[in-house]
DNA sequence: TTTTTAAACTAACACTTGTTAGTTAACTTG
DNA sequence: CAAGTTAACTAACAAGTGTTAGTTTAAAAA
């Protein structure tokens, strides 16, 4: 489809080292080499190390903010919305596996931009609570510790990209109802 | 108790600036500085950077294969084994909240105890699953896809350093019961 | 064809990195 | 008290860091 742009190619490639390797342990020369270019090339495309991880991270946080907001405002029932967070997850998890890595291991070299990056994920997870909170409310919802809970899912869904990229031919919407079944029923029989 | 020696002292700071900002980021003169002492002075009791992640992820790794042992080679049911599972990450963990942070996002800059490093985990990773289609196999466990839950649970347990830190005056015990409810349960009512 | 643009290059910079060598001062042990 | 040990220090180095300046080349636009 549309033809990607240097830039674009560099932040993907950057992105895919960030997630071997780690932010900080990959230098411009690393990510030059990947790119088959020299080190100084690099600076005709992006500004700064820096600017790419925020490329990177920012993007995908605010991805996630949007699909929460609209989840929120439906009117599904608490365990129908807890199944499209689910979604949300394994849609943007599955599409960016390479960038979920640095949202989940970087964001703490953001610097200027930490501030914004908490914010977001801050209210993030308080969406997600009052998700969890109404479900517990109107009876859908079992009514045990909400946190423990809330960071049991959520640890799950965040730690998708890491195994999503072993599974080959991976339908999407299988995972998701998978996943559902298991975090919302568990296991036991 | 027992004095710490210096060595120790350096290693659990260290694990601390680990945390923080990950290994690649941190410098010998972070750590010196956070010890009070010069860069080069920690040499006179660690032989290199290197040296002390090893001794935080290998030492931590190693307790996870020796309680996974001790529960495979137990005869409880399997429901029974999951949750002595849970047990034994919750307790790990909140010995070391520091540690299980480099253990789970710095483990791949380990270079020469990498390849053993691997090993127990993935060995690691087959004992559970066994676990978990022992329970399928005598009906105690729901019959959905292995995987899906083994990761679910497992993602769960190894992002426990991230809130345990969080939760003061934090029973173990009542974690543990917590986390086995909604991990095997789950949260449906 | 001339001009502009995109994207690479070489060379260099100022600074930071992990680490070593050699020294010194204060306790502990024989 | 003498000898050894512990744990700090200063000074330095070789390699690697992100980044800038200025230049070249080839393709696209005028």
């Amino acid at each position: 489809m549309k033809p990607e742009t240097r830039k674009e190619e560099i932040i993907k490639t950057a992105a895919k080292l960030f997630k071997e390797k780690g932010y900080s342990a990959v230098t411009m020369r690393d990510l030059a080499k990947a790119m088959g270019i020299k080190a100084a090339s690099l600076y005709n495309h992006i500004n700064s190390k820096q600017d790419i991880l925020k490329s990177i991270i920012i993007s995908i946080a605010e991805e996630f903010t949007n699909g929460m907001n609209e989840i929120k405002s439906s009117n599904l029932s608490s365990i129908n919305k807890l199944k499209q967070v689910v979604k949300l997850h394994v849609n943007i998890t599955s599409q960016n596996t390479y960038g979920m890595a640095s949202l989940n291991n970087d964001w703490m070299h953001l610097e200027d931009k930490l501030d914004y990056y908490l914010e977001l994920r801050s209210n993030y997870e308080d969406q997600f609570r009052s998700i969890l909170i109404e479900g517990i409310n109107n009876k859908e919802i079992v009514d045990s510790n909400v946190e423990v809970m809330l960071f049991s899912i959520l640890s799950t869904l965040r730690s998708l990209y890491l195994w999503i990229p072993k599974k080959e031919a991976l339908n999407i919407d299988e995972l998701s109802k998978n996943l559902s079944q298991v975090l919302i029923n568990g296991i036991n029989k």
